[in-house]
DNA sequence: ATAATTAATGAAAGAAAATGATTGATTTTT
DNA sequence: AAAAATCAATCATTTTCTTTCATTAATTAT
């Protein structure tokens, strides 16, 4: 499918909106256009006072209204669930079938994602408003809603999360213990993750260090079944380091 | 089937409505006329400032690259929509498995809802959002999200609203003619649409006064096989009651 | 009803706009 | 200073646009 000057310039800037400032490069990926038609894009974007021209790419204007939403703003240890989410970004490639679980630390990575020919499959319904806004092709679990976590939970969604493969996805998790592996106090999601993480070929768990020696309710798998992404590391690193992939984002 | 100038003008309206954007192409496919007529359709449908015309296709109106958001749009013909919601939340009743479908119209009714024991149904993200708000449990189908709307489409939400029996459902639609019946620009929306009222025992039609006459792409169903509430009574008002059940509020 | 008139349509040709590739200049990084 | 990346400018190609003209459909007058 072609894109219309129009929708590709409209693209430009959602995607811009989301992500502060982006390279050229991206912007070829994401629209499949040549250089010269996004550089003459930008130049005419900037010229009608749409963003700001800079080597390489582009920036959104200051003082325009891109301050974080609420939500986010509310979210706990930001500066380190971005840099875990930038990072977590970074491994999806092009063609991928993606999960990512519902959950504060993993919203963060949507915004960072770069590639265009992906499907994200996901259980949040906060997740999704993010990704439809990048113009990717997201697929929500049906089923009951959770309320606080706005969330799908329960059978239904574990039904429909049977019909998906994945190449990655990833998890958010309450406890990381040598011993008692992933927990979270949710029986329901449990269920849900731990399916997730079987049905994906790698599979990562993003997680700031306050996780760390946390045990919660329910087990969801043993530590060495997914990529543990952190901010920096934990005590007993090493034993971690024996017992699973353990990737530290500084 | 050959359209009348009219009515084609009004296809193209309806179906920009919906996607913010329409190429040529797209139109001489939909339309079944030739490139040179929609080009014709699109000039003058811009000289009467209905729509802005691109190369290569026409965009809606609206503030340029201001994304007319979710919210702004929802307050077209709110009074009307307000009254239609209100008494279409009369008509719950303890205990009902209720199916509510996105739109625009439809979320209206939710904030009027006053049972408790009930169970909504419904393929609209907007729409859960309230419904759990209310403590209301509600389910979603899952699937493809449409970006547009924020609402779940095709096979895959299909299949999943084929898990539910309904006692009643409450629909959004763009088009009602006497001869053409219910009628909606989106195909997979339409194959939702007609399912969803195919599984309830009651099914209504939240339909402001814009909408009769109007004929857009696909049709759902013929008009007798849902009640429809509006706001006022539409020309040929008794053909349509011959026809159908058709409540007014005022 | 039939003929004359007007409006709507589709096809085609040349003009205009958008695009992608290339080249050499400029900036940034090493 | 050299290498790499980004840039503006240019040109050939593709796509879309405007204009024109012949044909068909609808309307009006006879």
């Amino acid at each position: 499918m072609k894109l219309l000057t129009e929708e590709r310039q409209q693209m430009i800037l959602n995607l811009l909106k989301n992500k502060e400032i982006v390279k050229i490069n991206e912007l070829v990926k994401i629209t499949k256009a040549s250089e010269s038609t996004i550089r003459r894009d930008l130049n005419y974007l900037e010229s009608i006072n749409e963003l700001k021209r800079v080597h390489g790419g582009a920036r959104l204007l200051k003082g325009r209204f891109n301050e974080p939403s609420y939500s986010e703003k509310q979210v706990q240890n930001i500066k380190e669930k971005t840099l875990i989410g930038k990072y977590a970004a970074s491994l999806i490639e092009e063609g991928d079938c993606i999960y990512i679980d519902a959950g504060t630390s993993t919203i963060q990575m949507i915004d960072y994602i770069d590639k265009k020919d992906i499907v994200i499959v996901t259980n949040g319904l906060k997740n999704i408003d993010k990704i439809s806004e990048k113009n990717i092709e997201g697929y929500i679990l049906g089923g009951k809603v959770k309320k606080k976590t706005k969330a799908l939970v329960g059978s239904e969604a574990l039904k429909n999360l049977e019909k998906y493969r994945f190449d990655k996805c990833f998890m958010g998790i309450n406890g990381i213990h040598l011993e008692y592996g992933f927990t979270t106090p949710d029986s329901e999601e449990a269920i849900l993750k731990q399916r997730a993480i079987e049905l994906s070929k790698n599979a990562y768990v993003l997680a700031d260090e306050s996780k760390f020696g946390e045990i919660t309710f329910v087990n969801v798998s043993d530590i060495k079944k997914a990529t543990i992404i952190t901010n920096s590391e934990p005590e007993n690193y090493k034993k971690y380091k024996n017992k699973t992939t353990i990737k530290v984002v500084t």
